[in-house]
RNA sequence: GGACAGGUGGCCGAGUGGUUAAAGGCAGCAGACUGUAAAUCUGCCCGUGCAAGCGUACGCUGGUUCGAAUCCAGCCCUGUCCA
């Protein structure tokens, strides 16, 4: 490891967040010096940032945590002309007020990781659209045209793979280096931002903002990149059967989301403990060495944290207690999801419809045949059961997915 | 504008007139084994129906045929090369 002197650059790196950056020593010097103004660019084209995003966040609370300032930059702008980046038809154009209520929502999570304010050290956010929108063509041709070569610009990851795919590549998506390059410079003159960091697939992009604003204004910037975020078995992290891992609850479920931090592969607790939590690293330390089967306790408290992190520490109270009534127990919590019992039953097929365990009736049908529909924790192979009303009934799907049968 | 190659289920990718709801792989779900982990093995994997079946589906529109993802025409889109 590096020996860095700021304890910026030493938190980031104990904790796991360092995979490539463009001048270690003149950040570090720049660290001790001065607040760093640095900011991380964000999607505006849902109404919420999954955890896939989660490590950019969380580096911008330890650059905050360092005595630095974090500047959320909210895509704004870029997501007007259409999310080009991946190669599926996202090009849902966004109204104007979409976006702004998306970004609205995305901003709640923000104010739970971060202090918001105007003092020095206190987080802001801005949206690149204040500044992409006033942007003439000619203008932006005859400022920043002369600083990008079409020949470096095809040596980029991003547009090689494409190209060599033989796959499209529409001059749309070209432009958006550009613009996310002018996006640094902008900040530069602004907050007079010194620092952009991001996925490590966004090295170029921070590499262009960096070397545009050195020769447009002169000014030196730094970049630094995080490691692409795998699960242990090679899976993009966020992605569950149910979809992405939303941040906000009202894209997902506290409950949900404390589970699949649950879950988590014994391999990936000590490296989500140190990036997703504050918890002091010796104490990591010790439950990520934790032998065997008591490495759930580790999972335990790595879910905690994170939920109470993202979510707040009641969201992970309740969830944590309907999970060790659920799985502990064999009993209910209050956080499982919840269908009415009508006073004369249901039948089980509708029931795990209803609930949201099968999206179709022969998809419960094939659940109830696989073995895999629980009625108070029995196995139900018949698929016309039906279940009494009356009582309040636990219906399962496999060992994981619970949810309760409430009498109306 | 021209020539050539393509557009298949969440993704990748076979399939060139009926036996094709469409091989195979990935992802996903469930079962066994476990620790709400991993690995492994097994089953499932468009909708509806108890079922036979019916309805949808192979870029779009129309046509040929008893029958089309497969043949024909026009259109749209993508790539490569040419102008």
């Amino acid at each position: 490891m590096t020996n860095y002197t700021s304890s910026l650059l030493r938190l980031l790196d104990e904790r796991g967040y360092i995979h490539q950056l463009t001048d270690a020593e003149g950040l570090d010097a720049l660290a001790n010096k001065q607040v760093i103004p640095g900011y991380i660019g964000f999607d505006a084209t849902a109404p919420s940032l999954h955890i896939g995003s989660l490590v950019q966040i969380m580096m911008l609370r330890r650059l905050q945590q360092a005595g630095h300032k974090p500047i959320v930059v909210m895509g704004g702008g870029t997501t007007k002309v259409g999310d080009p980046s991946g190669k599926d038809e996202s090009r849902k154009m966004l109204t104007a007020e979409g976006i702004q209520a998306n970004i609205a929502s995305i901003r709640t999570v923000f104010e739970r990781l971060l202090t918001f304010g105007d003092g020095p050290t206190d987080a802001i956010m801005v949206d690149n659209d204040e500044w992409l929108s006033q942007l003439g063509y000619i203008e932006l041709l005859r400022t920043v045209g002369p600083h990008f070569t079409i020949n470096r610009m095809m040596t980029f990851d991003s547009v090689k793979l494409r190209l060599d795919r033989e796959q499209p590549l529409t001059f749309l998506e070209f432009n958006y280096m550009i613009l996310q390059a002018y996006d640094f410079r902008e900040l530069a003159m602004r907050q007079n931002c010194r620092l952009q960091m991001g996925g490590s697939d966004q090295w170029g992009n921070i590499i262009n903002g960096i070397e545009l604003t050195r020769r447009m204004e002169g000014k030196e910037l730094f970049g630094l990149t995080t490691p692409l975020l795998t699960t242990a078995d090679g899976a993009k992290m966020g992605k569950t059967a149910a979809g992405a891992v939303w941040l906000n609850e009202e894209q997902l479920p506290a409950y949900d989301f404390w589970q699949y931090w649950r879950n988590a592969d014994d391999r990936d607790v000590g490296r989500f403990l140190r990036l997703f939590t504050d918890l002091p690293l010796d104490e990591i330390a010790r439950l990520e060495s934790l032998p065997g089967n008591e490495i759930n306790a580790a999972k335990i408290v790595l879910a905690n944290e994170v939920t109470k992190l993202c979510r707040g520490e009641q969201a992970a109270r309740t969830a944590e207690a309907t999970a060790s009534a659920t799985f502990g127990a064999g009993g209910v919590g209050q956080d499982l999801p919840e269908l009415a019992l009508p006073s004369d039953g249901i039948s089980l097929i509708d029931a795990l419809v209803g609930i949201g365990f099968a999206a179709s009736r022969g998809e419960a049908k094939r659940l109830i045949a696989g073995g895999g529909a629980r009625v108070d924790g029995v196995s139900i192979s018949d698929e016309n059961h039906h279940i009494p009303g009356r009582c309040e009934t636990r219906l399962s799907s496999g060992k994981k997915k619970h949810g309760v049968l409430r009498p109306a």
